[in-house]
Formats: C-alpha cells, structure tokens, sequence
DNA sequence: CGATGGTTTGACCACGCTCAATCAACGTGG
DNA sequence: CCACGTTGATTGAGCGTGGTCAAACCATCG
C-alpha cells in the first residue's frame, strides 16, 4: 500500500472552521454589535496557537476561559485519581469545551491538542458586569450551553453500548456526523486519535479497535489506512450501531 | 429475611428534597425577589405529581420547560431509532433535566417516573422577556447549566470503564454521592431502579449485575435485599471502581 | 390466592482481553 | 542517506470475563 509523499512545501495546517460554523458565532456577533463598548474589550481572544501534545489547561486550574476549536482537534480527559486516565471526549473545529468550570470555577478535566491547533477563548471575568448591560449575550450563552449538555449527552450513548462492534460503530458515525454539521466531508475525513485513545475513549483493548477496523474494512463498510478513513457504508454501520439483539447466527 | 410491613395508613410518599437542596434553589430565590412583578407570574410550577411508569415527556416533543425532581426519581432514556432503548441517566430529588431542550425547542430524550415522583417545572414561554429584565435570572440560569454539565460529563465515566465491576461499583458510589450532596444517608439507600434498567444502563446483561451484586455482597462490600442497599466498604468500592489494571490474582 | 414480571442461579460458550511477536511509520544521529 | 531506536498499529494464540439460554425463585398486585 502506497502513501503519498507528504507535500513539504505546505505547512502541516490544521483544518480550519469558518467562524460563522463555529459554536461562538452567535457570541461573537453579539460582540461585535457592541465592540465600541470599552467593557467588553478583549473578552473573546482569537486563534491561540497549540502545538501537537500541548496541554492547554489541566484540571484542578482556576477557570478563565471557555474554549472553542477553531483549526486542529484536542482531548479533554480526567484522571481518576490513583487511576489512570479517562478520556471524556474530543473536539473538532467548531465545537465547544471548558463550559462546565463557569460554576465551580475550576476546570474540571485536563485538554490537550491531539495535533497543531488553534482555539478562541471566551473569557468570563467580566461576564457578570457585561451580562448585566447586555441581556442577548446572556441569552446566547444559555442557548449555546444548552446545545453542550445535549451535544454531551449525545456521547453518552457511545460507551454504553453492549458490544464492541456498535461502540465502534456508533462513535465513527458520531465524528462523521460532527464533521458534516460544520461543512467538513462526512465520508472522508482523517482520524486525529490514536487506537489507543479510541479504546480508552470506547473502554475497549487497543487490540480489538485494530481488529473491528479490519473487520469492517473485509466487510466493506469502510477504508482504513493509518489515520485516514473513508465510511462505504454508512447505512449499514448505522444498523450495527443500533443491533441490541445479537442473531445466533449474525455473519 | 423478614420484611417491615409497610404502615398502610401512611400512603407511600416518595422521599422528598427541601427547596434550599434543589438545584433550582438560587432561580427560585430571584423569582420570590421579583415575585410582585406580572410577568414572572407562574414561571416555576411546583409539585406536580407523577404516578410510577408515567411518562413526564417525549422525545421530540415541543419543549415547554426544564424539570427539577423535588420527589422520587426519574429516568431519561432515547430509543435508537428501530432499536432498543438506551437509558442515559437517572434523576433523584434536587435534580435537574430537559434543559438541553432549550436550544432546540424539543425534548431530545424521554422520561419517565420509575415510582411516585413529585417535580418541579420550569417554563421557558417568557424567558427572553425575564431575562431582559432580570439579568440575575439569567446569570443563575447559567450556573445552573454549568453545574449540570458538569454533571453529565461525570456520568460519561461510568460506561466508559472497561471491566463490569469497575463499572458497577462506580455507579453506586456515583449514586451514593449524588444523595449524599442533598443530604440523604450516603451508605443506606433504596435503589428505585430495576436490575433491567442498570444493566441497560451501564451497558452489561441483567445476570451480570446480578452476579455483581451476589459477589460484592460476598467479599463484604455492601448488603443488598432487593432495592434496598447498603454500602459497608466505600474505601474497597472506590478501589474497585478505580482499578485499570487486572491483576493476575486479584482476590 | 394464583398470575405476572422481575430476580437469581446454573451451565455453557463466545466475545474480547492479555500477552507477545511482528510490522509500519517516523525521527535522530552517524 | 541509511542504520537504528522509538512509538504506534497490527496480527496471532490462549484463556477468562461476561453474555446467552433456561429454569427456578420471589415479589408485587389484581
């Protein structure tokens, strides 16, 4: 199997979202609509650069910002304590993280760039002070919250699937998903975790992700190669991701 | 193992949270604020009572206002389409849920009573209107998703382990935590879900809970009589819900 | 009181984990 | 530029956890 040689004149940039995709857009027109106000200077700082690894704010941190991906892709991920680590989720460009430490003022889960990334960060410092004068900001950040629990809950669904295969199934239907909502190919796109992250994330082995991968690959539901993956069969992966009832004879 | 028959005088009132445990304590000290105000009339609608098994509301069903238990309990499930259902989450007194409704203007989940439930309702009909008025309102309505985040991400933890005993264990102690942040006793509880639900819920078969329960009641952990639980050893459960690696000879 | 549905228990076996070896992809230094 | 080490992905063999099926048991309720 052959792999194109990478480009080396191009840079390795990030996939990136156009703001009006991004989950912030609605805040962002907000501020912009007030931008001469002297209160709201600098609340929303854009394009902060990550490199691949780097661990944007660990849990336990004082809280300061909510983040959205804007280019790249990152990893939000608890350590349960003595334990090892549990990833909770991932997040492409255009999506949200870091709501959740607004009430207890602490982040409550460590993030990390899984690649070169970009984010904006939403600081909350004078969220008190410009809710008081602007109500619509207010307004946008509970619509917008809303959409996080339900976008959370959503994921809820993956790990608590019985088998394997619908596991496997459901959370590659649920990224390809996440990409088409922001405009990105739904059937083709590159996986930015490694096997290792997919089980930890699924509570799987890292054997048997390789393996359900081969798996669908002869059954022709998809294309893997390294990172890379193309979805054949979206139908029918949707029908292994909802199969409860396991057939005697299901091959 | 004898019984206490029930005091048939007494009909079977559900536990019950005070308003100061309630999640929607800091809203509902806002409105009594504002209380003298027209608008705000009937925005909190208290103690509607639900029978067991009665369905509170449908998934995809027009979204009229978030829940609060004050009574009972509560569980929210979505149905795969042409699958079974999935449970994804519980809900015991001073807990909230329907709030990811709120963007979409749908219920995305179902729930339902799983015995005599009382809850509270939250409409949504003038919240823009309020919120224009009352910032305040707004700025707790905010916290309050924020906690709630928070609190569905916890439960992503719980299916995402990968052994049946870890996953079990950290369910009762999620459990045991969530009654003992509204002051309930922590280590003595009624379980008001069926074996059937926990096992969808976390993903394993009914007899595997079962099993679990047998042999956490054996190695002295917990007695359990039916619904009925009480915890012996916190400390091992933690240890058990926390352990990743398999020992060779764990026992 | 019997009917019904949930719970437990047992026997069996397959899915998926463990361990281990191999292979591929990079990055580094000679 | 290639040898080498490192890291991640894959593949194989073996076995244990946990699922399936079935029956007995028990609780609740009409």
């Amino acid at each position: 199997m052959k792999t194109v040689p990478r480009d080396k004149t191009a840079p390795a940039e990030p996939d990136t979202v156009d703001c009006p995709r991004c989950d912030f857009f609605g805040i962002l027109r907000v501020l912009d609509a007030v931008r001469d106000d002297s209160r709201v200077n600098c609340i929303l700082k854009r394009r902060q650069p990550l490199a691949k690894g780097e661990t944007l704010f660990r849990a336990g941190q004082p809280f300061h910002a909510a983040c959205a991906v804007t280019g790249g892709s990152l990893m939000s991920y608890g350590l349960l304590d003595g334990g090892e680590e549990q990833i909770l989720g991932f997040h492409f460009p255009g999506e949200l993280f870091g709501l959740d430490g607004i009430k207890t003022g602490r982040y409550a889960y460590t993030t990390r760039a899984l690649e070169p990334s970009l984010v904006c960060e939403l600081h909350f410092e004078d969220l008190d002070q410009l809710g008081n004068h602007y109500p619509a900001f207010q307004t946008q950040l509970i619509e917008l919250m809303s959409r996080q629990i339900l976008h959370v809950q959503r994921q809820n669904l993956l790990a608590a699937r019985q088998y394997s295969e619908e596991r496997l199934a459901a959370f590659l239907l649920n990224v390809a998903g996440r990409f088409a909502v922001r405009g990105f190919p739904a059937t083709e796109f590159r996986l930015p975790m490694s096997r290792q992250h997919i089980s930890n994330y699924l509570g799987l082995a890292v054997e048997t992700v390789s393996r359900l991968f081969q798996q669908f690959q002869e059954q022709a539901l998809l294309v893997v190669s390294a990172k890379r993956l193309r979805l054949l069969n979206v139908a029918k992966l949707e029908d292994i991701a909802r199969m409860r009832i396991r057939a005697i004879n299901r091959r």
